[in-house]
RNA sequence: GGGCUCAUAGCUCAGCUGGUAGAGCGCAUCCCUGAUAAGGAUGAGGUCCCUGGUUCAAGUCCAGGUGGGCCCA
């Protein structure tokens, strides 16, 4: 027994079994270090990692983007690129707080603080470091090659310091100021939330609405309606607005006379008299009374009707209550026209101790007290149920109230332009996540960057009772201004930086922190300064930024990618990136959203054990990135199955090769000598799809290149091989057969290594036993082998459009013999093939594969079907009755009767006489319409510019070589199940009817060299022999493996 | 209310710069078979969401509308 040239491959693939193997290879040859080395002085590509929140567990959704990534990273280093390969934890913010206490059991702000701040601030640390090394694990599974223990952590005091500096710079630069603003605010958690964190927060709920009738006090007694679905900011009322040219009705009801607008009448309980119309300009500076001017809070307020264009008439009563400590717009308008501003709420919701009875409670249940209060004095009008769009906090589902609370931004104002034409140098992929970038930075607010939280960054803000604010820059700026010189400060976090003073440096005196840590998006914006060393290694700053490519969801758009930018402009003045490839979410396999609590999330884990790495990332690849993708097991199994697609054909080439350990030339260089057709055909194939490949990746298209790979492997079993298996089957050794092996072998090499960054794992394993195997010194992995290059040279559009053509033709005869029932092992006589001019030429060297897949004796190529069909032609009337007139019925009954040599005259465009009634006439031929029909024993057939005629008759000879391949076919099936190998010789006796037998032994030759049989005896069969079954016939076959050196 | 996006075969989705509709899956019928718990062919007469417009020609461009999705307000 010889060596055999490759490693064996199993039957199916197992795609969790290669991940695992595969890992482990790279791990001991240290396949990615090797390759950062190789890399080490090529060009520069940067890729800037988006840091994932390290508070879970990875689920699929994560693998989509890590997927992404990895193929750019894997493609541009096949290309000699070098990278940093960075990848980045997010470790701050409420997302992990909100876990930790979960698990301590706290919940609210007072539980942490009684725990001890210290501790929690270890247990937040320590779930960051959990998840984090959790996440490593599974983002290595999935293939990805990053510098795994370099990574960047936003919790380091690095980054902390980092961000310090850029927020001196903003205070330097007069950006960064302390404002009170009602704050959507989570009573719950104690804390605002920033813009950023009110997506998805909004949901349908219903509230108690009321309807209240203010009195004016200018004397007249009369009372304005107003409406409102958040009765607790009441309390805080300052004014009311109305629309400056929207018409308001005053109507009479019972005692009351009611100003409402217009248009919502319908509002009004009951009947009413209606006293006249006013414009709201008219209302503006009236003075009413407040529904709680008799709180504390309430004195020294002066309520009065205001003008605001933001009033509609479509809901309400057309006034709207103003309170500017309750809501954002009503604030923005009390700065605008200066109304009193009243506060009502502390930290937990609860009123504030100036709200007399009402004082401490909490505003989320106080409506009825409000009704009863308002019924009380005598304002109330009526309540009602209202269902509309309201905020929650999107971690705990309390609902937001809004709250006026001191916060720190960062003005964005005068950045904004800058920022827009920083944001027109990106290439975004697809574009329009340009355009919505350019249209949040249109409309964004002011940054709000401070929360009143614990585990997060923490602001280095020292407000001094003198009035001056210092801001720390740095950690060593802290030290030369502390009160005490600072001795055990263990990291930049609460509580411990809590207890560091500053000496104000205006007036001396001694200054803490304020309370706030920062906005989490602070710490993952500052990435490309803190992890490319600006400003202390400039040359490597400037090699490295702005990156190339950052790749993440489309959601990131107004988080880490704006982030980025405001930091990037406002340090830097460019923008921090150059392309941006933005993709969509991952959704169940039903349409719905993942949703942990919802149960239908799929853990990395999981898919890793059911579906394998490959699998998984050939999903993503295949999907078009900027469209929303569905992920699920169903799918997963169809990727496999398309997958095992590739894996069969690798298979088979090893299986055959093995058998006759061919030449197979160099895997990098095409083969060249004795092609057939076929092999320049599937080799043009190969190097269109290394264009297409390139290209699509090259246009961040990767379900294009990814599809352009699935294309040629499906090319490549389907055609390539199907019809070069028999070249392999062939005993002993030829040109053609050299040349099938070394083009199957050069297809396929070049092909993983085109699909390497989509399939690391499969591309391995194809790339170790195709070519390491065999060669140990070609490059130890595939990830280290070049990209494949194009070879326009090689690529032949008019070969492939013939084959095209030729295909059709087959598929068109097939087709033919289905209608006509005749299975393909029943030979046929002739096909007649017609193919376009340009292809022509082609096919004409391609008969063979034509004779083999449709099973027929003899191909002709033809210019027209016509000559196979019957003409007929039928009369014209409308053509016939002007010129003939009344001759016209008889001349036309003589058409339908014309002979067919005469309607073929006419359907070539030639007139002919006929004589009728003993008159000659003349019909010229576009009297007439030819019909051409099927001739008896002929099926034609036509798509596009090809066509068909297959000769279905059967003659005796026919019939009998059918039978033989039946024989042949049952003999096949007896070889694998007595579980021969391919290469085993096997002897035969065969009895049967006269007619089987006749045929065996009329096909003796065909059938043994088919069988690999030395001898065919027909005769009595021993009693072992196995009947088969040959529709009414029946043979019996005994069969045995035959000895060494028999025959 | 504003911005963006999607609407194509039973299902999931492709269709680049306009030229007589495609894939995979499912289903049905059939074929092939030493890659074989693979592979192939054919089929369902698809209003390419609707209405207008540009054009010799429009899923493909333009306008408006309807219905999903995402985001902002």
């Amino acid at each position: 027994m010889f060596a055999m040239l490759f490693e064996p491959v199993r039957e199916e693939p197992d795609f969790r079994q290669m991940q695992l193997e595969m890992l482990k290879l790279w791990e001991a040859s240290d396949a990615f270090g090797k390759l950062v080395e190789k890399n080490a002085n090529g060009p520069i590509h940067s890729f800037i990692d988006g840091p994932i929140t390290a508070n879970d567990s990875m689920g699929v959704h994560h693998a989509r983007g890590r997927t992404y990534k990895d193929v750019y990273l894997r493609y541009r280093a096949m290309q000699g690129c070098r990278q940093r390969y960075q990848n980045g934890f997010d470790c701050h913010g409420l997302w992990v707080e909100v876990e930790v206490e979960k698990e301590l059991g706290l919940r609210s702000k007072r539980d942490i603080e009684a725990f001890g701040l210290a501790e929690f601030i270890r247990a937040c640390r320590a779930r960051v470091e959990k998840y984090a090394a959790m996440q490593m694990r599974q983002s290595v599974e999935l293939g990805q090659w990053m510098d795994w223990g370099n990574d960047y952590y936003t919790l380091s005091d690095t980054n902390i310091e980092y961000i310090w500096g850029f927020l001196r710079l903003c205070h330097e630069r007069g950006w960064l100021y302390r404002s009170d603003r009602p704050m959507p605010w989570c009573p719950r958690c104690g804390t605002s939330l920033s813009q950023h964190e009110m997506l998805d927060s909004y949901r349908e709920v219903t509230h108690a609405a009321v309807f209240l009738k203010l009195p004016l006090t200018d004397g007249s007694g009369e009372k304005i309606l107003v409406w409102t679905t958040t009765p607790w900011t009441l309390a805080a009322n300052v004014a009311l607005a109305v629309g400056e040219n929207m018409e308001y009705t005053r109507v009479r009801q019972g005692e009351d006379v009611l100003y409402v607008a217009t248009e919502r009448l319908d509002v009004l309980q009951g009947g009413y008299e209606t006293l006249g119309v006013v414009k709201g300009r008219e209302l503006e500076g009236k003075t009413y009374r407040g529904p709680f001017d008799d709180l504390p809070a309430q004195q020294g307020v002066n309520h009065r009707v205001v003008l605001w264009d933001q009033v509609s008439a479509e809901e309400g009563t057309g006034v709207v209550h103003i309170a500017p400590g309750c809501g954002l717009e009503d604030y923005e308008l009390s700065k605008a026209i200066g109304l009193d501003v009243v506060a009502a709420t502390d930290e937990a919701g609860l009123y504030l101790d100036t709200f007399g009875p009402m004082s401490g409670k909490y505003v989320g249940t106080v409506a009825p007290d409000i009704f009863t209060s308002l019924e009380e004095k005598g304002l109330l009008y009526k309540t009602e149920e209202y269902e509309h769009r309201y905020p929650n906090c999107w971690r705990c589902k309390e609902e937001l109230i809004f709250r006026l609370v001191g916060e720190w931004f960062i003005g964005v104002e005068s950045l904004r332009a800058k920022l827009l034409a920083a944001n027109e140098t990106v290439t975004w992929h697809p574009p329009h996540c340009g355009a919505r970038m350019a249209d949040w930075l249109t409309g964004m607010g002011d940054w709000c960057i401070s929360r009143k939280r614990y585990w997060g960054l923490p602001l280095p803000f020292y407000r001094c009772g003198c009035g001056e604010t210092t801001v720390v820059g740095s950690r060593a700026e802290l030290e030369s201004l502390a009160t005490e010189p600072i001795s055990d400060l263990p990291e930049l976090h609460r509580p411990w930086i809590d207890a560091i003073r500053i000496r104000c440096p205006k007036c001396g005196g001694s200054v803490e922190r304020v309370p706030e840590v920062g906005d989490c998006w602070l710490d993952a914006g500052i990435v490309p300064f803190s992890t490319l060393h600006h400003g202390v290694d400039d040359e490597y700053f400037n090699t490295w930024f702005p990156a190339d490519l950052v790749v993440e969801m489309q959601e990131q758009v107004r988080l880490w990618f704006y982030a980025l930018l405001i930091m990037a402009v406002a340090i830097d003045g460019r923008a921090p990136y150059r392309q941006c490839l933005t993709y969509d979410r991952v959704l169940a396999e039903d349409g719905q959203a993942m949703h942990k609590s919802w149960g239908n999330a799929i853990w990395m884990d999981d898919a890793f054990e059911t579906l394998g790495g490959d699998p998984v990332r050939w999903l993503y690849v295949t999907q078009t990135a900027e469209n929303p993708l569905r992920f699920g097991f169903g799918i997963g199994r169809d990727v496999h199955r398309r997958l095992t697609l590739l894996w069969n054909s690798y298979r088979f080439l090893v299986m055959y090769a093995n058998v006759d350990e061919p030449r197979l030339g160099s895997y990098l260089e095409p083969p060249t000598e004795d092609l057939s057709l076929l092999d320049r055909w599937v080799i043009s194939r190969t190097y269109r799809t290394v264009e297409d490949v390139r290209g699509a990746l090259d246009a961040f298209e990767v379900r294009r290149a990814a599809d352009a790979l699935e294309t040629l492997w499906t090319d490549l079993s389907r055609w390539y091989i199907r019809r070069s298996r028999r070249r392999m089957w062939r005993a002993g050794d030829s040109p053609d057969k050299q040349a099938a092996y070394a083009t199957l072998y050069h297809v396929l090499v070049t092909l993983v290594r085109l699909a390497a960054p989509f399939m690391p794992f499969l591309a391995e394993e194809m790339y170790q036993t195709l070519v390491r195997g065999i060669d140990p010194s070609a490059p130890e992995s595939v990830h280290h082998t070049p990209y494949p290059e194009p070879r326009p040279d090689l690529v032949d559009r008019e070969l492939e459009s013939a084959v095209d053509d030729l295909q059709q033709a087959i598929n068109l005869a097939v087709s033919a013999r289905m209608e006509a029932q005749l299975r393909i092992r029943q030979p046929l006589s002739e096909l007649h093939v017609v193919a376009p001019e340009a292809t022509r030429p082609w096919v004409q060297r391609c008969l063979n594969d034509i004779l083999d897949e449709v099973n027929v004796k003899e191909v002709r190529l033809a210019d027209s079907l016509d000559a196979l069909k019957t003409l007929r032609a039928n009369p014209e009337h409308r053509k016939l009755g002007p010129v003939f007139r009344q001759k016209a019925p008889a001349i036309a009954a003589a058409i339908s009767a014309l002979p067919e040599d005469q309607v073929r005259l006419l359907h070539d465009g030639n007139a002919v006489t006929l004589t009728v009634d003993g008159e000659t006439v003349e019909v010229a031929p576009e009297m007439v319409a030819i019909e051409a029909l099927d001739r008896e024993g002929i099926i034609t057939k036509a798509e596009g510019a090809v066509a068909i005629a297959l000769n279905t008759q059967l003659t005796d000879a026919l019939i009998r070589e059918g039978l033989a391949r039946d024989i042949i076919r049952h003999l096949q099936e007896l070889r694998k199940d007595a579980g021969l190998e391919l290469t085993d010789r096997i002897t035969l006796t065969i009895s049967g009817d006269e007619l089987l037998t006749s045929v065996c032994e009329e096909h003796a030759e065909t059938i043994k060299a088919e069988t690999l049989a030395l001898s065919l005896t027909v005769g009595d069969p021993s009693a072992e022999a196995t009947e088969v079954r040959l529709g009414e016939r029946a043979i019996r076959v005994a069969l045995a493996k035959a000895c060494e050196g028999e025959g």
